[in-house]
DNA sequence: GTCCAGGGCCTAC
DNA sequence: GTAGGCCATGGA
């Protein structure tokens, strides 16, 4: 078989204990970082979509427009209008495709599992993630943030600051693509979603302090011990 | 003024 | 298959 995608790099057996590391590491120094921060599922799905490429802050204030404009529950955003859920969740960025998207969802939500998300989330995993990834607008990033924090199911969330930490400490090729790296860890790591959150919400939390997408990093860095040979990597 | 953010889609090559 | 453009707002 072919590969023709970078593949993450296997250090073997110790490979999970290096990632612990790394995960004990950042807890130890950042603490537990309480992701997600929505109070429903349903604000959990909402705020998946409207992270895309965004950051949080932006995020809350259009959260903070949706509760405002009672947008916050599946029955009032069946009938909102899409100039209404614009409105709301403009503050978010790229808000025509976002509302559309949260549109495409609510009615895919009707049409296949009957308007309720006790009845989504009770599919089976893979089922379930295919078909997300089917609706226009939901990526792999946005549906395994819906899984894992939403249905408490066991998908690494492995997103740019993921992907662009393990690359810099040699864990993971440069230019590795979502999959590659999510399978990496997948096969290294306990299918805990408690782990999984609390590890992707560290990773991020030392992405955004450290680890920009152009600046040098490293100075600082919870996991600057463990970079190769001890030198920045960046 | 510039860069960037808890992506995804489309098109051209 | 993949690089590049586009979608858009708000904070640093």
């Amino acid at each position: 078989m072919k590969e023709s995608a970078p593949s993450a790099t296997d250090h073997g057996p110790g490979t999970t204990d290096v990632l612990i590391r790394y995960y004990q590491q950042m807890l130890l120094r950042l603490g537990p970082q309480g992701w997600w921060p929505a109070r429903t599922r349903l604000g959990v799905i909402l705020g998946a979509i409207l992270t895309q490429s965004t950051s949080w802050t932006n995020v809350e204030l259009a959260m903070r427009r949706l509760r405002r404009a009672g947008l916050l529950t599946l029955e009032r955003l069946r009938r909102a209008t899409r100039a209404e859920i614009e409105a709301a969740v403009r503050p978010a960025g790229f808000y025509r495709q976002k509302a559309e998207t949260i549109r495409a969802f609510i009615t895919w939500l009707d049409r296949c599992s009957l308007g309720s998300l006790n009845v989504l989330l009770a599919r089976p995993s893979q089922d379930l993630r295919r078909e997300l990834l089917r609706l226009r607008g939901l990526g792999p990033e946005t549906v395994d943030a819906i899984l894992l924090y939403a249905g408490r199911r066991p998908f690494f969330v492995a997103d740019a600051y993921t992907r662009r930490i393990l690359s810099r400490h040699g864990l993971a090729p440069k230019g590795a693509t979502y999959d590659t790296v999510q399978d990496f860890l997948h096969r290294h790591l306990p299918p805990d979603p408690e782990l999984f959150n609390e590890f992707h919400a560290l990773l991020v939390e030392v992405g955004k302090r450290h680890c920009k997408r152009q600046a040098a990093c490293c100075q600082g860095c919870p996991l600057e011990e463990f970079l190769p040979g001890g030198r920045p990597a960046c």
